[in-house]
RNA sequence: GGGGAAUUAGCUCAGUUGGUUAGAGCAUCAGCAUGACACGCUGGGGGUCACUGGUUCGAGUCCAGUAUUUCCCACCA
């Protein structure tokens, strides 16, 4: 068996990084360097097994599986946004005390790998068509193992924590057996038929495809009007249009609308093909358009899906004038026999021309299906193929609309379930070498349109000499819709990790693009559905419940560049992730884009955005230096949240130490909520504010007074705030919190399975310092105290230590605590001379929560006083007229709930007091 | 043709059941080596929430319509 998950083992670390040894590390550097970090923490988290699959029945499990990367694929930046999310949800769930596991995996890809292999074997001049099957497979084989799966590695570099050892693969011996077993029940059961049929066929890689694989595209292109003599009417004609002239000789009919007056007459006689030309019966169909062109269509039975109708309903011959490559075929008449279709078609109105039946050329935009992977028109083609009817629609859409999987954002729900409601069968059939080759059989010498001649089977005919295969292989999509279980080696009882497969099943949160909803997440619903459990006609919800593949589907935005086009490599408008990840760190990438991924929306890349992360790692870094530096510490790995907490001393606590406590508590509450309802930017975005402006911008400032002192409860708190908020961010920044995290201690732990305290255990935690919940209000009165008095403080052109703040207190009470708070208010601001004064002096002045402040000042600006006051008196006037008309309302008084209206008495009466403090100040000015 | 989404500061975007005077980051301007951080700190400027109606005491938020952009599905030769 292919094992290869092995090749991956040997990638080489280094070129991550460069390696640095573990050690003590209480003099960190100022400036956080992600390349000093990341390798050895990507080695270690290997070494130590922390991804590995593991069963513990005592904890609740949560599972992940990664949707395989193209094994030819290499990382973009749509990788990198989805697989940081999926690692988000993975680590996030190890802290709350889940065992997790995220299977990793690439996909065989079909059509993308025979084509990258057939080019790599050109090269060398080796034509694959010459070599054969087997032989071909051979040097794919060789192609994979050795370049395959180089994305896989590449994910590492970004810190994805999954379990590498348990790599699977589309082709691994035992997922394939689940492919064929899916298909061979599938066929037993009556979902899968042979038949000809049209198909979309794309004749740059010689395959059928499905209608998924199909994108239609916009065409300039020509439609020419094309005259047919009438055969009974000589000398008289019909006249087409049509943009394929190079298919007339394929023509088998022309066809009008029965309701077309103008044409009722001719309908039953007959017309000359122009080229290759013979008399062609004139039709009456419905499918014909009055209105387009001249209405009268030219019926093409083999090269149309709509000619190849009408031609069923009238019995029309199909003559095919196409080869498989795209050239035109004998049936086309020597001219035109080996020409390309598009050289063709020039020809077609060359000749059309020349012999005179050409009336005009029109210039015409339509819209022409290609094909994705060969970039070529597809072609309509009547083909022989193995179809699929979809097993358990409704129980599919059953399971989404009630409920059973939810999707985020929910309204993908109506583009699913109204896929849901117009399939059509499914072209399972490749005419491809590299895949899971179908497994039926025929009889040798025998038709092989007669079932009687088949066997269908996962091992094949007993008497193997008498049998030959079906040369075709499945679509890659109809091995990877058994993913969700064929990763857990369904179907084989001994081998399937039973005990993994009832643990971890089904999944927890599929992340996935929504441009795949069709191709893979609907049809691993179906596939789950029909195939889970024993075979069954009729599905219960409790049977739906167990055999859904995963419980939640998150939906990504798709990336795009600034001026919102898709990132491909063909406009190179892509960053490379992994020069991203060099600049700004693996941390401040993954950061970055989940703070620019709002939920469900596209976005626009800005590297900008990149930046952003990285200065949220170095600010963390830099939190952490704040009160470490100089002293002594022992590393969070080696201590504990009660060993912390036992270090404050209640009554050393004061307003700002409660406050940021009782914050940090509900900013929990409303993180867990946000992440629970997979509201990942809301949350990432509200990380980033309590971090940066509760924590650093405020806290910090606002303790560093007392922290000099050296007040040990003071420094607990900053301890307890890092610890948790490291915890709290590490699924997000996993390699800065791992080694935070370890800094200062001698023996490096890794915190992956560390427990994250909930909002409710904080607060259980912390009720012994017996918080008043008031303290919030006090303490963003302050704020606002502060910023007011920043300020009146920019106006003065000296240095601040030189000037002085004069007080006005609103009350005694007031007063006393802000005598109380002087101190932190020098401290932040550095004023040196704060005084509280009654009266108001002639000094320029600002207004706060707490009560005038004025300023002094040497060198002072304060010519615009007077008319700054004036416009701030007549803005205040023109509030206080809206207060007082709203109060005056009596629908509003009446209407409005109590609180409201609460509120705006309480505005009215601050308005009011806030313009006369002004009009004093105005007046002793 | 059917359906979805978007439209808020110069740019990129938050704004969750309608409720005080609409937010952030970046950019910009002015100032700052203040005890972790210049990848930093402080302050300023900058918005008729696309438009038009409607519901409501009250609308960026709900409803209807219009415009522009965009995606998905279907497809007439």
């Amino acid at each position: 068996m292919h094992n290869f998950a092995n090749s991956l083992q040997n990638f080489p670390l280094d070129i991550f990084c460069e390696k640095i040894s573990f050690g003590k590390m209480n003099d960190i550097g100022k400036t956080f360097i992600p390349s000093t970090v990341e390798g050895k923490w990507i080695a270690r988290w290997e070494d130590c097994g922390n991804f590995d699959r593991f069963a513990d029945g005592s904890k609740d499990s949560f599972s992940i599986l990664m949707p395989p990367p193209n094994v030819t694929g290499v990382l973009h930046m749509g990788h990198l946004l989805n697989q940081t999310l999926q690692d988000v949800f993975i680590r996030h769930a190890r802290h709350r005390n889940k065992w997790a596991t995220w299977v990793p995996g690439t996909d065989h890809a079909g059509i993308s790998m025979q084509v990258r292999v057939e080019k790599e074997l050109a090269k060398n001049g080796i034509d694959s068509k010459k070599i054969g099957r087997e032989r071909f497979l051979e040097h794919a084989r060789e192609w994979r193992d050795k370049h395959g799966g180089i994305i896989l590695s590449q994910l590492r570099s970004l810190g994805v924590s999954c379990d590498f050892k348990n790599t699977v693969h589309t082709l691994d011996e035992d997922y394939s057996r689940g492919v064929l077993t899916a298909f061979v029940k599938l066929y037993k059961r009556g979902y899968v038929y042979r038949g000809k049929r049209m198909i979309n066929w794309c004749p740059a890689t010689m395959t059928a495809l499905s209608d998924e694989e199909v994108t239609m595209k916009p065409q300039k292109s020509k439609l020419y009007y094309v005259c047919y003599e009438i055969v009974e009417q000589p000398g008289k004609f019909i006249e087409i249009s049509t943009t394929r002239p190079e298919t007339i000789m394929g023509d088998v009919a022309v066809a009008v609308n029965p309701e077309d007056g103008r044409y009722k007459s001719i309908v039953g006689l007959h017309c000359r093909r122009p080229l290759n030309p013979v008399e062609i019966p004139i039709v009456a169909d419905f499918a014909v358009d009055k209105d387009f062109g001249t209405g009268v269509l030219k019926i093409t039975p083999a090269h149309d899906v709509v000619d190849f109708e009408i031609g069923q309903r009238h019995g029309l011959p199909i003559i095919d004038v196409l080869n498989p490559d795209g050239t035109i075929s004998a049936a086309g008449g020597p001219e035109f026999a080996g020409l390309d279709r598009f050289v063709a078609r020039e020809k077609a109105g060359e000749e059309l021309h020349r012999i005179g039946a050409l009336s005009k050329i029109e210039d015409y935009e339509n819209n022409v299906g290609f094909s994705e992977r060969g970039n070529v028109p597809i072609e309509p083609r009547l083909s022989e193929q193995w179809f699929l009817k979809y097993p358990r629609i409704e129980e599919a859409k059953r399971a989404v609309a009630d409920g059973f999987i939810k999707f985020y954002p929910r309204r993908w729900e109506k583009t699913y379930l109204h896929w849901l409601d117009n399939t059509k069968d499914w072209c399972v059939s490749r005419q491809l070498w590299w895949g899971h080759r179908i497994p039926v059989w025929y009889k040798k010498n025998s038709d092989r349109n007669d079932p009687e001649n088949w066997h269908v089977s996962v091992d094949g005919p007993p008497d193997a000499e008498n049998w030959e295969q079906d040369d075709d292989v499945l679509d890659t999509w109809a091995s990877s819709w058994i993913w969700p279980f064929g990763v857990f080696h369904w179907p084989e009882k001994d081998k399937m990790e039973v005990a993994f497969f009832e643990y971890f099943y089904p999944t927890d949160v599929l992340v996935t693009g929504p441009d795949i909803i069709f191709f893979w997440v609907a049809r691993m619903i179906m596939a789950s559905l029909d195939l889970i459990g024993q075979d069954k006609k009729l599905l219960t919800d409790e049977d739906i419940a167990e055999r859904i593949p995963f419980k939640n589907v998150y939906f990504t935005g798709i990336i795009r560049d600034k001026i919102g086009r898709k990132m491909s490599k063909s406009l190179g408008n892509s960053p490379e992730p992994l020069d991203l990840i060099a600049k700004y760190g693996a941390d401040g990438v993954r950061f970055g884009i989940l703070m620019s991924a709002a939920s469900g929306q596209d976005l626009l890349f800005n590297e900008e955005n990149m930046a952003l992360g990285r200065n949220f790692c170095n600010k963390l870094w830099n939190a952490f230096r704040f009160g470490r530096i100089g002293r002594d510490y022992k590393s969070y790995a080696e201590t504990t949240l009660d060993g912390i907490l036992a270090k404050i001393i209640p009554d050393d606590l004061d307003v700002d130490d409660h406050a940021i406590l009782l914050k940090f508590v509900n900013f929990c509450a409303a993180f867990e909520k946000l992440f629970n309802d997979f509201e990942i930017n809301g949350a990432v975005n509200l990380l980033h504010s309590f971090f940066w402006d509760d924590y650093c911008s405020w806290y910090v400032e606002a303790s560093k007074s007392r922290l000099k002192e050296g007040n040990c409860s003071v420094l607990a708190i900053h301890e307890i705030l890092i610890r948790q908020l490291l915890i709290i961010l590490n699924p997000f920044i996993p390699f800065i919190t791992e080694e935070l995290w370890n800094a200062g201690g001698n023996d490096p732990r890794s915190m992956q399975n560390v427990y994250c305290e909930t909002a409710n255990d904080l607060h259980r935690k912390f009720e012994f310092l017996h918080i008043d919940r008031r303290v919030l209000d006090t303490v963003s009165s302050l704020r606002e105290f502060l910023n007011a008095v920043r300020r009146l403080l920019s106006q003065a052109k000296e240095k601040v230590g030189n000037v002085t703040l004069y007080i006005l207190p609103k009350d005694t009470v007031t007063k006393g605590f802000l005598e109380s708070y002087s101190g932190k208010i020098k401290n932040i601001t550095a004023v040196r001379n704060i005084q509280f004064i009654c009266e108001v002096p002639k000094f320029p002045s600002v207004q706060t929560p707490f009560g005038m402040v004025f300023l002094h000042a040497e060198e002072l600006d304060t010519s615009g006083e007077k008319e700054k006051i004036v416009t701030e008196i007549a803005k205040i006037s023109d509030l206080i007229i809206l207060n007082e008309a709203k109060l005056s309302d009596k629908n509003f008084v009446e209407g409005a709930p109590q609180r409201v209206v609460i509120g705006a008495q309480k505005m009215l009466a601050e308005n009011i007091a806030r313009r006369m403090e002004l009009q004093k100040i105005l007046a002793s000015l």
